[in-house]
RNA sequence: UACCUGGUGGUGUAAUUGGCAACACAAGGGAUUUUGGUUCCCUCGUUCAAGGUUCGAGUCCUUGCCGGGUAGCCA
């Protein structure tokens, strides 16, 4: 942890409030965040924002960060999310959350009990509308909605229903228990919301033990007061909930108050990140699933190669307030650059082989060459990589007219094998089409490890891979998703899809690469020399190694290409 | 149209709470380099507008303009 430059960076204006309720001894200086997912998708770097807000200001403030399940609406929710949900809030924050995964399933006999205490309050009644009804009768921005017919039925009576409700003894959408509180409010969400639905159907963890369940704005709050959340910060939508989120505690007696804060959500050019739009994107098989590494979803950034740290560490430059903003996605992609590029091993790989004969080196022979494996960090060390007489470079890397500023490899011209020797080129062949399918080159012996006892100059130096020895591996490549700066904002389901990228995985067979990638570690992160930062995927099999390209490297050529 | 909320470089976030507008990313230029990567240096904004208070305003007041949100028995 780098503490010193931690103390440096200027508060944001959670941190800043918390700093506050800190100064004035509000909770007896305890600090208690949580994350509160409904289980009905997976988690996505929008989320990544809200856990590393909540998590992080409980670890800043030695505080407590919970994870718990708003699992209020069955007919959304799966076990399948639950569990998704806590392996990537392990994975973001690096904790086991142990003892501190909690349900709102777990409160609604509580909840239901408060609700009770409502009604025999007067402060809710249960309302046989219709949700047109209710829709028809709750008024406009400028007039007043009318008030239910049911809502000054008796105490005893509400009582009653509610207990009927619970029972299973009405249909689903027949009955509501609604607060009682000013129908004419400019504040729509208090205009008597709904507090209980019936719903028949199985909940994911409550099985049919309930057919009522709690309305979000009833059962957050007292989620958060249960939990002794200090600090309950959700996105901006939420900003004219908080009238009703206040209410409703402000009705119980003896219980913990927690407050309500909002940010604004993390928007994110060429980024999809609506889980309804994901899912579809799931279920029509546009992708291979929640995981796939083209998605913005944990599971997807993860499996591509992205690092827990990098997430972090893009939250903490993006930071927080209630400005809605749109991030480039290209600090995202900048984050893991630069985080891989202190921590990824490097090695030698070509993604498409141009076959390299050096026609004075011995039939037969090869030899151990030292690489570095990470220029950043001396500690990672040396390995040794075989040389041959055929070997593959890159096809990029050879050109049969080079443009001026050229500095690889080209007819006539001398370049640096990395790690190993000079070489010139001194013939080509083509096949019919007129592609070149074959290089030869002369190498200088004096020039071993990459330098010339001379001091010439070569201008090039290029990857390549020993023939012999190669390990034949299949490289998947990722584009962006979508090629519209933001089809999230105002286009709807069926405008999104026009904007898939069809060229956004390209699978690349036949690549050839150094054999020490024969035995790699899931988590262990490479860079390829001018190509880029890969990881293994899950699909990689010994006899089949499957590599994901976790992101490009900065790449120059285009512009000197472009200035001639 | 009613209510809520916001507006600081190309993009985001800061500004000791009224005291010389800073940091990151992007863009452009240069240096170093066993990959054109990395690293380092330089350049790029008078804070939406108008008025007011003040010695002094990004910060306070007034008005206007523009953006976002809200009328689920979703969260």
């Amino acid at each position: 942890m780098s503490e010193p430059q931690e103390k440096e960076r200027s508060l944001n204006f959670l941190e800043q409030i918390v700093e506050d309720d800190l100064k004035s001894g509000k909770h007896g200086g305890r600090v208690a965040t949580r994350f509160p997912p409904e289980p009905n998708g997976y988690l996505h770097i929008g989320h990544a924002k809200s856990i590393c807000l909540n998590f992080g200001l409980a670890q800043k403030y030695d505080g407590t960060f919970y994870l718990r399940f708003d699992d209020t609406n069955p007919s959304k929710e799966e076990t399948e999310y639950v569990e998704s949900i806590i392996d990537d809030v392990r994975w973001i924050t690096g904790d086991t959350l142990h003892n501190r995964i909690f349900f709102a399933s777990d409160y609604f006999k509580q909840m239901y009990d408060w609700a009770v205490e409502l009604i025999q309050k007067g402060k809710a009644y249960v309302c046989d509308l219709s949700g047109e009804e209710v829709r028809a009768t709750r008024g406009t921005p400028t007039e007043p909605g009318k008030p239910s017919p049911f809502r000054e039925r008796s105490v005893e009576e509400n009582l009653d229903l509610f207990e009927r409700m619970r029972k299973g003894d009405f249909q689903d959408g027949t009955r509501t228990l609604r607060a009682k509180i000013d129908m004419a409010s400019p504040n729509f969400n208090l205009r008597d919301p709904v507090m209980y639905r019936i719903v028949h159907a199985e909940h994911h963890r409550t099985g049919y033990t309930w057919c009522i369940y709690p309305m979000y704005d009833w059962a957050h709050g007292l989620e958060d007061s249960i939990e002794k959340i200090t600090h309950s910060i959700c996105t901006l939508e939420f900003e004219h909930h908080r009238p009703l989120y206040d209410w409703f505690l402000d009705q119980l007696d003896g219980i913990f108050r927690p407050r309500q804060y909002e940010f604004a959500r993390l928007g994110l050019n060429y980024t999809v990140m609506s889980k309804r739009k994901l899912l579809e994107l799931v279920r029509g098989k546009h992708v291979h699933g929640w995981d796939d590494p083209r998605m913005p979803t944990i599971a997807g950034l993860r499996r591509r190669g992205y690092t827990p740290e990098s997430i972090r560490n893009f939250c903490k430059t993006i930071g927080v307030a209630k400005f809605n903003s749109t991030i480039d996605v290209v600090m995202l992609e900048n984050a893991i650059r630069d985080d891989l590029n202190k921590r990824a091993l490097r090695r030698m790989g070509v993604l498409h082989p141009l076959k390299v004969v050096i026609d004075n080196y011995p039939e037969g022979q090869s030899e151990e060459l030292d690489a570095i494996n990470n220029p950043e960090n001396e500690a990672d060390g040396t390995r040794k990589v075989p040389f041959s007489k055929t070997l593959y470079i890159e096809q990029d890397d050879f050109r049969e007219d080079a443009p001026k500023k050229y500095f690889r490899l080209a007819p006539g011209k001398e370049v640096r094998l990395r790690y190993a020797y000079y070489i010139t080129c001194t013939d080509f062949k083509k096949d019919a089409d007129g592609n070149v399918i074959e290089v030869h080159c002369t190498y200088d012996p004096q020039t071993r490890g990459g330098s010339s006892p001379d001091g010439r100059k070569v201008q090039g130096t290029i990857h390549w891979v020993s023939a012999d020895h190669a390990l034949d591996a299949e490289v998947r490549e990722y584009d962006r998703l979508f090629t519209q700066p933001n089809p999230d904002d105002p286009s709807d389901l069926n405008d999104y899809k026009t904007y898939l990228n069809p060229d956004s995985l390209r699978i690349l067979k036949g690549c050839k690469l150094e054999p020490s990638l024969r035995d790699v570690n899931p988590e262990d992160r490479f860079q390829f020399e001018r190509l880029g930062y890969f990881c293994l995927d899950k699909d990689s099999t010994p006899e089949k190694p499957v590599f994901n390209r976790t992101a490009s490297l900065r790449d120059s050529w285009a512009k000197v290409e472009k200035k001639g």
